[in-house]
DNA sequence: GTCTATAGTTCGATAGAC
DNA sequence: GTCTATCGAACTATAGAC
């Protein structure tokens, strides 16, 4: 720790534009989920901010600033509270991350409005789904490579390609839950394709 | 045919009027694909049919009245020079048809872009693919369950579920296509789906 | 660091001449 | 049916008082 755990520390006026900042994020979070980055504007995440729109430019410089502050806080949102156990399997991580982001509001909204909105024309957003895609299906095929090393996989099953099918099945999943949120369980949906992709435990 | 299939017929006042929408369509098609829908401007549309705006609001009385017809548009676009063989298979069916759409320009960048849109507030766009999912899901259901009934399905392995997830995968491959289309390979990925979830056929 | 005021665009949509 | 002109509103961003 580098400041004081006091109640003066707190407010000192770094860690009180430090809550402005985080408190602008959530707000920012939670219009872009609801609208959109190109349908949300500067003046609703103000006011759900509770300040003015003049006063959020001087926190993030531009619109596109505050998107990119706020896909980084996306990032630590989902991984918070969300502690891998020690031993669990790839899979049961897959599945407590799809249910743990399903408990955040509008973490999976804003998630698939943005990405898709990426792929327009000069998104400021696109470099880091663009990245974010390649990381993870790298990751994942990692994963499904140490299974099959350890005779997990399926015969026949190509480690890249179930990594590359997970990642855009988990994505397709969420926009269909999005619309019809009675109707499509996430996370069963992944188990039963860990069940195909995998072979059974006996 | 209610219209003589002759060139008089093509220059009438109707062939006129409609032809003039088809072009305001193709036009808008691409800006929404650029662009999405709220990031694209009538404006937009306009300069490239080569109109006024105005005129094309004569057309189209607002721009969520563009977007339906759009969306409408773009069904008979996907749907045209696309002819199912006779004897074809489900999945082979699915194959071309992923391969057909892949060759239409911005035809997966209008439904990606603006199927993540329609989940934002008020879009206009909601109803159309919420219930595009559902008659997707039913129809492909339908082909998985008649493909069990043969033997082909792997044991173990649900109608329902298969259906959603092929919908969730495709989709899911071709917004990582958009964002790498070096790297992805729709169809290849949609084969291995159907080798893993299907008996092979020796 | 906060605000009001506003510049400077652009938006969707309307009115009305031709 | 096409256009010019324009309305009223919303937008991002800047200037400057306090």
């Amino acid at each position: 720790m580098t400041t004081k755990d006091t109640a003066s520390a707190k407010r000192g006026p770094y860690a009180k534009a430090k809550e402005k900042r985080r408190l602008i994020l959530d707000s920012a979070h939670a219009v872009f989920a609801a609208k959109g980055y190109l349908g949300g504007s500067l003046q609703d995440v103000a006011n759900q901010a509770g300040i003015s729109q003049t006063s959020l430019l001087h926190y993030f410089p531009s619109k596109s600033d505050l998107l990119m502050a706020v896909l980084e806080w996306r990032d630590e949102l989902t991984k918070s509270a969300n502690p891998s156990a020690g031993e669990e399997s790839f899979e049961d991580a897959v599945i407590r991350t799809a249910l743990h982001n399903e408990k955040i509001p509008g973490v999976i909204e804003l998630y698939t409005v943005l990405c898709a909105e990426s792929i327009t024309n000069a998104h400021p957003g696109r470099d880091y789904f663009t990245e974010r895609f390649e990381r993870l299906r790298e990751s994942y095929t990692r994963s499904f490579s140490a299974l099959a090393q350890e005779g997990k996989l399926r015969p026949g099953v190509d480690s890249a390609w179930a990594a590359m099918s997970l990642v855009a099945l988990w994505d397709g999943l969420q926009t269909q839950w999005l619309l019809a949120p009675d109707t499509i369980d996430v996370a069963k949906a992944l188990r039963a394709y860990f069940e195909v992709v995998l072979l059974p435990e006996a």
